[in-house]
DNA sequence: TGTACATCAGTGAACGCGCGTTCACTGATGTAC
DNA sequence: TGTACATCAGTGAACGCGCGTTCACTGATGTAC
């Protein structure tokens, strides 16, 4: 069915974009091809070019696709305590938690881990770092980080920007190397010991978590 | 030239392993063609399946001779105190630094992040992580983590297994953020959080490290 | 130690394949009147 | 509102290219006597 309206058009961009944004985490972007992402979409390949100047242009646009996809998740977290949809305290989901423990747990878990293709995309750190400074990839990739660094940061109970550093590179390593490790046992303990090295790990004076001493992180 | 002697042959296979080695962590173990492979040991591509069974074969090999010259690399660290070639404490390198320490600031340094070539194979974790479960790929990596965990454990001042867990995750997720980073404050900002937390932030009990006062390089 | 011959490391051409990209074509959509 | 025509989203064939792998060939190496 040859020229589609404008607005199908549109929605077959978004389609090939929210699929290849899923794709480029599942495979990696160099294992996804044009023909792949296009018939992920229900499309055939050659009308390509009338969405995208490139393959690389798809990629880029991809990719800051899953940044955004997993913000907007994050964003939701954070507004949680306002907003109520079904079980306010029925079950022991953590009303009582904070979005940011919320968060790493979620991160640190094993449906994270088994799920890459709607996980976090700064898992794409070695794809991005392989390309050319300034190419679209890399660029998409630095622009989503930092907006990921901020969100983090700015996440009630978080703490200052160089522990917020700290403590994404010890989620973002624990993730690659717990769905690296081709052992179930040696996974888990990735995953297990960096949820308590940032549950309770960087601080130094109490151990304590859930009660609430003031500066809880600090040096 | 053909037919060369079998020692000759068995260093032509070695080289070309050795190369690989490289290649994979500089762009990625599916951006390295069997060609490239040969050409960078100085040979053309015909004589490959004497030496490999196959791409994928090569790849494992080269994999795990990247962990081994890792590992040695850290051993020579660790055995430091016992040796002395040159300077022993004519100049500030780290007489008084522990092995520990000196891997850290040394894996989390600016020539580690610039130079992926020679460096962590570790970082290689998305890739072994999307080929499937039993692929040489993946056996290789697992088997090389392991024994980069346990290295890491054997450390003198190494803390638990849980620490160390926690610790490469960190440093893995840190170098590769780094690397992906397109901007030279954001890169280093990674790599200096992630030297601060390991320098001081997991220790729980005592902060004591070599010399002096416990928390050298608190915030 | 010398001779005869089998082995096999390395070469370069060739294979089938999937890739990114281009292009002629189609016909419903969008627009001008 | 209707009509005439330009636009352009999507199709499918085609392109040149590099890939992993195979193969016939070469001649020095290794071995048997």
């Amino acid at each position: 069915m040859p020229r589609v309206s404008r607005a199908e058009a549109e929605r077959s961009r978004r389609r090939v974009i929210d699929h290849t944004a899923r794709l480029i985490r599942e495979k990696g972007p160099d294992q996804v091809s044009v023909p792949e992402a296009m018939a992920a979409a229900g499309l055939t390949h050659g009308g390509f070019y009338r969405h995208f100047a490139s393959k690389d242009d798809l990629l880029a646009q991809a990719l800051a696709a899953a940044f955004t996809e997993r913000r907007e998740a994050m964003e939701r977290l954070a507004d949680r305590p306002g907003d109520q949809s079904a079980d306010q305290s029925a079950d022991r989901s953590g009303d009582d938690r904070t979005p940011r423990a919320e968060f790493l747990d979620r991160y640190l878990s094993e449906p994270h881990r088994d799920h890459p293709g709607h996980g976090c995309a700064a898992a794409l750190a070695a794809d991005a770092a392989r390309t050319e400074p300034g190419s679209p990839l890399r660029t998409a990739y630095t622009a989503g980080l930092r907006e990921l660094v901020d969100a983090l940061a700015e996440l009630p109970e978080g703490a200052g920007r160089q522990e917020t550093l700290a403590d994404l590179s010890t989620m973002v390593g624990a993730l690659l190397l717990a769905r690296a490790s081709d052992d179930t046992a040696l996974s888990e303990e990735f995953l297990t010991a960096a949820r308590h090295r940032l549950a309770d790990g960087a601080v130094h004076g109490d151990g304590a978590d859930g009660g609430g001493t003031g500066a809880p992180r600090t040096a």
